[in-house]
DNA sequence: TAGATTGTTAATCGATTAACAATC
DNA sequence: TAGATTGTTAATCGATTAACAATC
């Protein structure tokens, strides 16, 4: 289960793969091979087999992956078998619409508090979620004992809530602020800056 | 201008790097350097210098690089200096806050039209915008010239709305739905899954 | 001048791919 | 059995890093 020293950039594919078997699944189909879910993903089947081989040996010969199981597999690797808590930080629209997306529960993830600094926005209800105060952030941290959060506060107060959700405990960060944080090294941090895809793809539309 | 065969990894750091000097910009920071700028953004100096070199040179030895005409260079190499029209599919609640944000007109992008299927939505005016019907979606495209997209339909509708928005001549997608693209090589996809970030992070977390 | 920093080269490091024996 | 597909090896390919001459 805890195989050692998995290059990231592996890691960061086990995700996809997650996702596309989850969506065969919906559709009823049992079992794929490593070229039917590479055609699926977008990555060659000679990749996929050396990603899981870092993992075990999940497929059968002649025959390929049995979906359920290999489901099963990348969950318990991936630790997304329980549901795990993360807290919100900076309640914009944005933040809004974080909290209002039903699409975290089944895939492993639910928000457990979320917070603004705002005197007009702390106490308001949004569903079932009470704005907290970003003043008690790190007290509620240690008291629940969470390990992930996700920042969408603006640019300029993202660091400042870094530094207090890892001083408090926090090891994975899925950051939303368009800008880079400074974290320690075993502190991780995901981007989410929609511009930065955009950009990366105007690249190609003027070449020639 | 068009450096020939630059690697997409080097293209995709372009970005951070771009959006980091506009952060030192807004600060009054008028001089940088490839070890200053590296440890803002995470990433080695000589990997900031080499990337650079790709496109010419636009430092000083000495001083560094100044943080104004590098914003320039960076803009014209990514062609993110003129404001770029883009499309946006699927008016749910993650849409909606989309077309709110307004985080993209400062940054390249400008939404200037947006769709939905729901005869309930279709019509209505979310600010300056009218939410137009998903059917005139390859026909709008096409008179107004649109070469990319953001699309935020449920999964199962996102490779659709794929098809037909490629059809119609878009070459790049930034795609919020939960789900892997199939497209022509000519066509760019950027995803944004809140929960592949999470899901990656997580298999950090219980490891010893 | 002395110190700082670039752009570039060569060496190192790591990731991907192709091929195939094993076997269901 | 014949066909299909795995897991793994070795070869290829590409990216990163360290080092340094050039020079502001």
């Amino acid at each position: 289960m805890n195989a050692p020293n998995v290059p990231d950039i592996v890691i960061s594919r086990l995700p996809v793969y997650l996702r596309a078997l989850q969506f065969m699944e919906q559709q009823g189909i049992k079992t794929t091979s490593s070229v039917s879910l590479g055609e699926k993903v977008g990555i060659s089947a000679a990749q996929i087999r050396k990603d899981l081989s870092q993992f075990g040996e999940f497929g059968k010969q002649g025959t390929g992956y049995d979906v359920n199981e290999l489901i099963e597999q990348l969950q318990q690797i991936l630790h997304v078998q329980k549901v795990r808590d993360v807290v919100l930080v900076g309640m914009g629209e944005l933040g809004h619409a974080i909290l209002r997306y039903g699409g975290f529960i089944n895939r492993g993830f639910r928000i457990c508090h979320c917070y603004d600094n705002d005197p007009a926005k702390i106490g308001k209800m949004i569903g079932e979620y009470k704005i907290l105060d970003v003043a008690d952030l790190g007290k509620t941290i240690r008291e629940c004992n969470v390990k992930m959060a996700m920042l969408c506060t603006p640019a300029i107060t993202a660091q400042t809530i870094t530094d207090i959700m890892v001083e408090s405990g926090i090891k994975a960060i899925l950051n939303y602020a368009p800008v880079s944080l400074n974290v320690p090294k075993d502190v991780r941090v995901q981007y989410i800056d929609p511009v930065i895809g955009l950009q990366r793809m105007a690249y190609y539309l003027n070449k020639k």
